[in-house]
DNA sequence: CAGATTTACATTGTATACAATAAATCCCTT
DNA sequence: AAGGGATTTATTGTATACAATGTAAATCTG
């Protein structure tokens, strides 16, 4: 496997800071995490670089980088991109899905009802993701997919906090069986819709927990 | 300004490989282009992680780095991905623009009219430019902006070579205004619609391109 | 005493030397 | 002579030493 260090070092810290780990405009000093993991300075400096690029910490020459945590605004637009991500891929989706891939759809929304009335929120959340992934896959633009799943990715910590929310799962699941309906129908424009309402109702959530638990200090 | 050698690098890299310098499958040396550069390995290694980040160039695990030049499939999804997110930025401009911004969009359509009949094809280039733009950044999200700019940004030669099809230009001025009519009556799924096929069409005439002169070796 | 200038320090940016590793070549064996 | 394995070589990955630079503190001057 390519396991050089900078690869580990660069996952290990993206984790660390998607856990919350370090805070709003923490200094990530290259010499102690390279004596932490017990490196150079030149494998950290590349697995900064990374994160750098990815959007998660901030880079100030000759300054230092810091992790620059997205405040209440640029979350909100995070989401608001994974909307119109997502509403593509449905778009794109509806026109191009294989049989085969409509059936897995089919067959993850029936394994997450079942999941649902075990209060398996893990195991819910697992299958949340294939039914997503399974769409951008479907899209037939790679480039569309990897963009999407990338977002996803950055997303997950809030996305799982906002699963949370009482009913939401029940209202998410009718949501998705919606979705498929509109891919079996062939119906682009509506896909697309749903698919942005879905995420954006997550918004929508999302803002209100964000202003009734005041998370921005 | 913050000019590390390693930016400075990675910037003139990347226009040598947009420029169409090296071929597809080129091996870049580290050492030679240090040398040809005046400056150790260290900042011409970073500047090829970045250029990896933004997918021009691969890189192999102990073999080195190749520049990976997008073949026709790729190019079409990274078109098609272009015309998608200009979609996206048109429904969400058509709802949050400026009067100021649409007036910047009605003074660019003019000068673009202008500089059509004087045939100078830079200036009507420009004017483009400043016409997309405009609309990503009235979409009212950053992270979509700047997602935008990026494509916008690695399409760029390909875009040029695009423009010069006989009567382009003039037809795609005429869908230009009508974007920004979509826009003054306030009709997003119209502005969304326009904007997609605008870049669409220029996806359909660059496949004829592309299999009349079959540059696909 | 306040402000500016200089000096010291902390931190990143760069260079070079060394280690690890994978491809290619060459030699040995059958 | 052909195939396989050891060796060599080319190239990346890593470590460390050094230079550049920006911040902050301390000292000097008005």
């Amino acid at each position: 496997m390519g396991k050089n260090k900078a690869e580990v070092i660069a996952t290990a810290l993206e984790e660390s800071i998607l856990r919350g780990d370090y805070h709003d405009g923490d200094r990530l000093d290259e010499i102690k995490i390279a004596s932490e993991y017990g490196v150079s300075r030149t494998p950290v400096r590349e697995a900064l670089h990374k994160l750098v690029l990815s959007g998660l910490i901030e880079q100030i020459p000759r300054r230092g980088v810091f992790v620059r945590q997205p405040g209440a605004v640029e979350l909100m637009e995070l989401f608001e991109f994974m909307a119109e991500l997502e509403s593509c891929c449905g778009r794109l989706a509806a026109l191009r899905i294989s049989e085969e891939a409509l059936e897995t759809l089919r067959a993850t929304n029936k394994a997450s009802r079942l999941a649902l009335t075990a209060n398996d929120t893990d195991q819910y959340y697992e299958y949340n993701e294939t039914f997503h992934s399974t769409i951008y896959r479907e899209s037939g633009n790679r480039i569309l997919e990897s963009e999407s799943l990338r977002l996803h990715q950055r997303l997950k910590p809030y996305r799982r906090i906002q699963l949370q929310v009482r009913g939401r799962p029940v209202q998410s699941l009718a949501e998705h069986e919606a979705i498929v309906a509109s891919f079996e129908a062939g119906e682009p424009d509506k896909a697309s819709q749903l698919l942005r309402e879905h995420v954006a109702v997550q918004v929508e959530k999302f803002r209100h927990l964000l202003s009734s638990l005041e998370l921005t200090d």
